[in-house]
Formats: structure tokens, sequence, C-alpha cells
DNA sequence: CTGAAAGCGCTAACAT
DNA sequence: ATGTTAGCGCTTTCAG
């Protein structure tokens, strides 16, 4: 038995155990140059016996080149992120660029945090969720030199590329399928979350919408924390204590909406014909409910792909360089509660 | 206004321009040793004007510290390992280490690629879910010589440290609430994936108690992939059909199981008279249902804590380095679906 | 309190 | 096809 290193191997020790320089070594590790096939084996072999793993660390500072991309986001527990997350895996993937992820908690001051964080590592991208940062944050990522590509919302300025959905546009489509739908009292619930800008911006589309065909958001209800099927529950059915007349109710995402058609249905509501609902995201957990309810897709999967893409074709030597926007066209789906026109 | 610069900014750009050697700008940037007030703050002054971010590529190497945490996990759509890594954060918050994370996809060959990437970071410590890894992989991670924590499972025998439950135990439990509840036909819905090595030996713990009592599964069914909750409402529905005396369902997870029960509330089963009801994993979404499902909570949170932690003070300097093994006990909830005894 | 020298482990660029 | 040299940008160590 050999006794294990009390140090971690060097490109030294698989040199001298194969006799070859740390040069060639190097070469055959990373397949490239030219290397007679004789010496590429035993190196190979001096390697896998020694169990030797490279040093990134040391490779990436000696050729400036981090096969990493940061990808900021505001959290797991929002179910929206883990399919971004897979979306991005799935391209990279098939590069050797690997995804490393940082936290904001919904904050800016942590965003400007990890991103200090995360750029101090060199990257050779950055994926951040959101058009709104702090103006240091945007500064850090110009400075940066680095292609940086925001996703989910379109609706801003970005600091170089986009990709995702109009925002402001999915809550008009929602307020005109809504008028379609021949509905006229409408509640609305969503998160307290200050920082959900794109909640916001679709409740500013579906309000403008409405407010043009002279309709006005008759109540609406916030949360936050908790088991999000639960407060659906719960917010409905406050809503319709205050108004029992409401005839629609806008969620500002699925699981709270899962939650009120939950409810609504034990209640015997009369869906979508006396109350129509709709929520927001297209999770694939609706599938399985009793009714399906209506929502529209985020494109999470896709807006991940995309972005990855712009950063991995980036990343190529002589790549163009320029900025790209990307905006996607989530589509309604009416499911089993909004009312066809 | 300041041209922005074609070259990343190092040490002695601010050191030229604040007029102090590198390492003194060095020690003002890592609150290191001892520098007269009026130094550091020129330095500091500099440095933020200068837009300055350290290069931890070249810190890193210099110092031979890495305040990187791998995490290995199966996926991230599995809602169990989102809240893992939450708990893992928590903590890793109030230290100076982040987690960086990999996804083996539930496959042995991309954990052994995995996690040669990660150590080849050079990380401080690796958190990697399960104790079932190929002989390469847990050589590597003897050889790396830095703190490693299995999660999620203990019943095996782990490289170095482990926190999880046993998974054998939770399925025994599960078995002896059942029989006590006084449930005798007895049908299971579970994946089909094949690695699954927790749902396995939940299933072998349960039916060792059943067996022991002379009750054997009636019926058993499996799925991958498409939406939890409709499969749950599929495969319940297969379970009856084939067999229509089963007096209790055992689903691998809570949100097959979900499903479950609301295509059982549909039909008008009498739960849990006529019927009983479990799932696993304890997850929030839970509360919110037409009545909460029996369950038996993983520790998820908890365990990425416990992790977390012994990574963390492992990276104290001369730390303790013996390994830990944590069990945690999870506890059934009855909720409204089990009869209890 | 501050600075100068040496080198972390690797790779680019240039030999041979 | 293989080897040599000179750093990458920082921190450690030792000297003032």
């Amino acid at each position: 038995m050999n006794k294990p290193p009390n140090r971690t191997l060097t490109l030294r020790d698989v040199s001298e155990a194969s006799g070859v320089s740390e040069m060639t070594v190097s070469r055959v590790l990373r397949n490239r140059g030219d290397v007679s096939d004789a010496t590429r084996k035993r190196v190979l072999a001096s390697a896998k016996a020694l169990g030797y793993v490279p040093n990134k660390i040391a490779g990436a500072l000696a050729s400036s080149r981090v096969n990493l991309v940061a990808v900021i986001i505001p959290s797991m527990s929002n179910l929206v992120f883990p399919e971004v997350m897979m979306g991005i895996n799935e391209v990279l993937e098939e590069t050797e660029l690997q995804p490393v992820m940082g936290l904001t908690d919904y904050t800016r001051e942590k965003e400007e945090k990890v991103l200090y964080e995360m750029l101090s590592w060199r990257p050779s991208g950055v994926i951040i969720a959101g058009l709104e940062h702090s103006d240091a944050s945007r500064a850090m990522l110009r400075a940066s030199g680095i292609p940086v590509v925001e996703i989910m919302d379109v609706d801003g300025t970005p600091v170089d590329s986009v990709v995702g959905i109009s925002h402001r546009r999915a809550g008009e489509q929602m307020g005109r399928a809504i008028l379609k739908g021949g509905y006229r009292r409408i509640g609305f619930m969503g998160t307290t979350m200050p920082r959900d800008h794109r909640a916001r911006k679709r409740f500013e589309g579906l309000t403008d919408v409405l407010g043009k065909a002279g309709v006005e958001i008759a109540e609406r209800e916030f949360y936050s924390g908790g088991s999000a099927l639960l407060k659906g529950r719960e917010m409905t059915q406050a809503l319709l204590g205050r108004d029992p007349d409401l005839d629609f109710l806008y969620y500002s995402n699925d699981l709270i909406g899962a939650g009120g058609l939950l409810w609504l249905l034990e209640q015997g509501y009369d869906i979508p014909a006396k109350i129509g609902l709709a929520g927001f995201n297209g999770l694939n957990l609706l599938k399985g409910l009793p009714r399906e309810l209506a929502t529209m897709d985020a494109c999470r999967f896709e807006i991940g792909r995309r972005a990855a893409q712009i950063i991995a074709d980036r990343a190529q030597p002589d790549a163009d360089q320029a900025p790209q926007r990307i905006a996607l066209e989530p589509k309604i789906s009416y499911g089993d509660t909004l009312r066809r026109p």
C-alpha cells in the first residue's frame, strides 16, 4: 500500500513518475499539442496511478482562463429558478463552462456582495436575474469586461445582453383575456416582496389594460412566506369575504392560484362561469389539479438555455461580442378556469 | 470620464494610485496586520475609485486557501435539494465559505466527473448526497485530504463524516404506524429511478416490518418524469383498478401522494377510514391541500445546516478533524390520512 | 507600521 | 515531439 500523500500532488510529481517534463505532462492532461502515443500513455498511467487531480487555480492564473459562469438569482425556494438553472446546465454541459450559483434573497445589498465575490473569481460570464440593480452593481458588471446576460425580464435597459419575457406585456395580455372572457370585477393576489419587479410589471400591465376598458381592480391581497398553497386559500377566502361579487381572481403565481382553486372548488363555486382564475408561471405541477389553472408560461427553461448559449458563444475566441436582446413570447394557457372569448 | 480599463486591475494599480506598496494594499484589503488609519483610508479610497476587484484566483494560489465548499447533489428539480441548499447557505453565509453546486443527475458517471472538476478547484470541503459512490469517487474523496460530509442517508459506511436520517428506519417506522392503524392490504408507489437508494431503503424497511406481521405489499407501481402530481393520480387509479380492496397507499414522495389524495377525494373515498395514505418528505406544500397528507419529515433543512457546520468548524485552524456521524430522527406526521392507533 | 523577495502550480511562448 | 524560461497576481516570510 502506498502511503497517502500529506500534500496534494503537482504536475512535477507526475513528471517525475513518468520521466517526461512537466510541460509534456501538462499537454497530455489537456489534450493539447502533439504528444507521441507512447508518451501519452505513460503519462496518463502515472497520473492515474498517483491519483493526480490538476489544480485549476494555478491553471486559471497561468492561462487567465476561468471556465466558470456566475449565475446570480434571488432564491432557490421559488420554483422558477431551479428550472432556469436546468436550462443553463443543459447548455453548459456541452461546453467546458461550469455554472456557479449565487443567491441574493431579493435584496440589492446581497446582490452587490455576491456579485463582487463572483467577479473576484474572474468568471467567463455572468447571468443575472432582473434588470434592476444598484449603480455599484451595474458599474461592476460593466467594468468587469466579461459577457453579462440579464434574464427573466426585458422591460428596461440592460447592461449588455438580455433574455426574458416582457412582464408588462404578459400582464396586458392576461388583462385582455380577462376582459374578453367577460369578467369585470377583478381581485388580485400576490407577494408583498418589495423587490418583485416582475410581478409589479405584470400588475401594471394588467391594470393598464383593464383601466382602458374602464375596469378597476376591485380588491387585492398580499402575503409573504409560508406555504403558498395555504396562503392562496386564505387570501381567496379573505378577498371573497370582503367582496363576494368578484368574478375573477388573478394570482401572481401558480402556487397561490392552485390554493385558491382548491378552496373555491370545495366551496362549490362555478368555475369558470361564475368566477374565473389565472396564475402565472406555467408550473408543471398544475397538471394534476382537479381543474387546470389558467396561466402563462414564463419560459423559464428556455430563458436559461438562451442565456447560457450567449455566454458559451461569446467564450469562443474572436466571437461576435455584440449585445443580444431576446424577448420570448409567453402564451396564455386557458386551462379550465378562464372562459374563452 | 475615465476610460474603462482594457485589462483588469491589479494590486499594483491600487499601489501606484495610493502611493504605498502592493503589500500594504493587500493588508488593507484583507484587514490583516497593522496598518495606520491614514494609509488604510487612502488605500480604500484608491481601490474604490479605480473599481478594483481582487483576483481570488491569484490569492488562492498564493495562500493555498480556497473558500469554496463543493456541494454535490443529484438534481435541482427534486424539491428536496433546494431546501438542503438553503440550510447550507444559512450556515455558510456567516463564514467566508461559499457553496458551489454540482449536479449528478443520479448517475455515478456524472458524479465522478463533477467530483473531479470540483476537487480540481481545491475546495475547503465537500458535501455530497448519498453514501453510494463509485470506487474511483471514494478514492478521490479520500485522497483529497479535505473534509467530506455525506448527507441525506446514514445507512452505510461514510468516507468521513455523515449527516442524515436512516431511511431504513423511516420505512420501518411508517410500517409500524400502518399496522397500528389497522391497515392490512397495502399498495406502494414510487419512482423507477434506479439509483434512488434512499427510496429503496425506505421500501425495504417498510416491507421488513410488514413481513414480520405477515403482511405483504399487495400492489406496486412506478413512474418516471412528468408532473408528479398527475402521476400520483394515474398510478393511484391504476392500482385501485387492479386491486379495489387496498386499504393503504404508501407513496415514496409527497407530490405523488398529493396527486393520489386529490383523486381519491374526487372519487369520494373515505379517508382515512376506508383507505389510508402516506407520503414522504414533509413538504410545506402539503399544508393547503383539502386534507393534510400523512408524511415523514426528511429533515432537509437541518441536514444542510449540520453538514455545513461540520465543514465550517473544520476549516478553522487546528480544528478537531474527527469524523462525525449525525443521525437525525424524523417523526411521523399523521395529518388527516393515517388512522391513529 | 511598511517594504522587498520569493514562490504558489500551472501554461504561453519560444526554443530545440 | 519535447523541453526551457518566464511569468500569471497574489500572499508568505523575513527585514527593516
